[in-house]
DNA sequence: ACTTTATATCACTATATAGCGATATAGCAA
DNA sequence: TTGCTATATCGCTATATAGTGATATAAAGT
């Protein structure tokens, strides 16, 4: 039997992915709009780590980086294991690397457009 | 002359991307953090359209659209240009095809695995 | 038991921004 | 000019969340 959407029947969303997904991948960028946790994820590149060690790379408080790292993990980027007093953290979708990969290529290309007027080298 | 480093001598910055890029590259992936943006974005994938058929594609008012608008302009996703009355906007960058590639076959992989409702597309 | 260490959560403030209605600006037509 | 249309901007409220310090929980050692 058809399923009951639960919301609005008269949004025109004749096409295209429904506003249900939309939200969810929002979501999901949403998680990476945040400097302290794209450190984080930065810090993790190079492999698991534990809430100590970020702490460390992100330079902001425990609280503040516990508070990220949920984040991240509710967005399903990152997975956690506890090993003693420490819970170790990893990278868990490695489809993280692409999205910064050509966010960064993005960003370089504007950047060496932005630049060409001012460099002498 | 050799080159001057630009700002912050004490952050725990020790290797990865300098703090500015960090922000610039948030500041790129808040853009897509919006499900109204995302919509915006994806009725813009068939095609340029003008700001009275984005609010019509969005379902929200014509001032909201106009603020998504100018953040989507702002972080390089659209460019627009004027034509008589209209404002005609397009997508300016191929890289958000690309991220929300990766992206809704981040989702799709997951809800597979969850369960199988919520029609495919 | 108590202590220390590592992490998570709570309570709070401050800031950012989504959404709305009203108004302002821009371009065209009469 | 006036009027109409398309878009942008202003003023506002409400909500979300980043950051902080204090406290709670958890695990291990004493």
């Amino acid at each position: 039997m058809p399923k009951k959407d639960q919301a609005k029947p008269a949004t025109t969303n004749t096409k295209q992915l429904p506003d249900a997904a939309l939200e969810l991948i929002a979501h999901r960028f949403r998680a990476l709009s945040e400097p302290v946790r794209l450190k984080l994820l930065s810090a993790l590149m190079q492999g698991e780590k534990n809430v100590t060690q970020l702490v460390e790379a992100a330079g902001t408080g425990q609280a503040n980086v516990s508070k990220h790292l949920s984040v991240l993990k509710q967005a399903g980027m990152i997975a956690t294991r506890r090993d003693g007093l420490a819970t170790i953290c990893a990278i868990s979708d490695p489809a993280i690397f692409q999205l910064c990969e050509i966010m960064c290529a993005k960003l370089k290309a504007e950047h060496d457009e932005r630049s060409k007027h001012l460099a002498g080298f």
